[in-house]
DNA sequence: TTCAGTAGTATCCTTTTGGATACCATGAAA
DNA sequence: TTTCATGGTATCCAAAAGGATACTACTGAA
């Protein structure tokens, strides 16, 4: 199953170098935004861009729009444009974004379990929404 | 299981912010070589640092040795150090290491189906490698 | 007429991540 | 006496990732 000896094989995938699987998902899911995004789109069948930034206070409209850009182009997610104004636009996932969700609640579960493990300090952030949400 | 609206709780946990459990694990395993390291270490029980090295050729020797002790701080692997002269470290998963395998697994497996989605490009690296391995 | 709401671009800047290079201590072997 | 191997540090630098701010087009409502 793994590829003990692949390390050696450097490939190419959609634009993203790697040796290794592994890799190929991480730079495919990885990164601040993009799990959560897809963790989103994983309780709500469609989700238009402003419902996403509201559930994201902290993402800026840059970074929403450009990590939506590359999941689509990585096929994790559609995007369907409707011809209205103020404009309309719903991203929902794929099959093959369906697809890593497993991968993030055992990620999730993990992350509970370093919690459990370590600690938790709480930063007063709920107040700081309550400002951004403006 | 999942935590849908804690997204407005934003913690800490051994210097790591987030506001989710997922952003932690990433945290925790993310970034360009910690998901190899733990791969390594999870077909051998122990390997010392010349011998990660070897497996990973385009690695730095400042990067090896960051990433390691970051992995060591947060309990995923252990360091032992033996007073022998050249010295000898060896480094080995810990019950919380081997905890993340499976993930890295199933991150795997995405990676292949990816691949089998796009297509690979390979780039020509046997050889780099030949020349890397000096 | 000005404002609000939507889904963006464009530009510039800061922070984080990763990399190149040089250096160190030790003891055994050549 | 020089060299080699090991497992590092220290310093500086380049690239990538992320962020702040300003701007756009369009229409309907106030």
């Amino acid at each position: 199953m793994g590829e003990p000896g692949t390390i050696c094989g450097r490939r190419r995938c959609r634009g993203k170098e790697y040796s290794c699987s592994m890799e190929l998902s991480l730079a495919v899911i990885g990164g601040k935004w993009k799990p959560l995004i897809l963790w989103h789109l994983r309780e709500t069948p469609t989700l238009r861009f402003s419902a996403l930034r509201r559930t994201m206070p902290a993402i800026t409209q840059k970074m929403l729009t450009q990590q939506l850009r590359e999941l689509e182009s990585d096929g994790l997610l559609t995007r369907t444009v409707f011809a209205e104004v103020p404009p309309r636009v719903e991203y929902a996932l794929t099959d093959l974004g369906r697809g890593i969700i497993p991968i993030l609640e055992a990620l999730c579960r993990f992350g509970k379990e370093f919690e459990a493990r370590f600690g938790v300090e709480a930063t007063d952030a709920t107040t700081a929404v309550a400002t951004a949400q403006r």
